[in-house]
DNA sequence: ATTTGCACTAATGCAATCAGGT
DNA sequence: CACCTGATTGCATTAGTGCAA
């Protein structure tokens, strides 16, 4: 779990798994949780959250993701699928 | 501060402009205000506050954190430059 | 600690394509 | 038919990255 971005990962899974660590972020230094990996799986991580997020509030479309998040329709569908977000 | 990628933004800043927020996420699905930003821009808004958090815990020295966040020294210099992170 | 040059890989945009649906 | 959306692929250009100096 730790190093798959490509794999599932919920985020009552991430929360249930960081727990105590989770509410000590919240309360205290206010960082996500994620903030404790490397660079580059945080990036995802952090991208994977940001798109997700969008893809919720543009209401599944591709084409309004893209114009939401600034970037390609194409490249989104690629960058969908190296974060392993379903559709 | 929103968009200014390139201009000074202290971790305090951030914090403080996340706040409330932050607290959000603890407990519900709430997410960082610079969600709402393209995709190139939040991206780095994020990498600035995730450096600069592992700046802090490494009490500054650039070796430590290019440990910390698994990324090579001399990309990281040139990376601290192109986020306008401060030494 | 910091910078720079070089090589290599990843990321990105654009055009083209095809399928389905309206 | 035309138009939009989903989805994919090839190609060229740029950005990101690591290593040696």
């Amino acid at each position: 779990m730790i190093l798959g971005v490509g794999e599932e990962i919920e985020l009552d899974e991430v929360k249930s798994a960081l727990g105590s660590v989770v509410s000590d972020v919240m309360t205290s230094s206010s960082v996500p949780e994620f903030f404790n990996l490397p660079l580059k799986e945080a990036r995802d991580h952090f991208e994977k959250a940001y798109l997700e997020y969008h893809f919720e509030r543009t209401g599944g479309s591709v084409a309004k993701l893209s114009a939401a998040v600034g970037m390609e329709r194409t490249h989104l569908y690629r960058k969908l699928h190296s974060l392993n977000i379903k559709l």
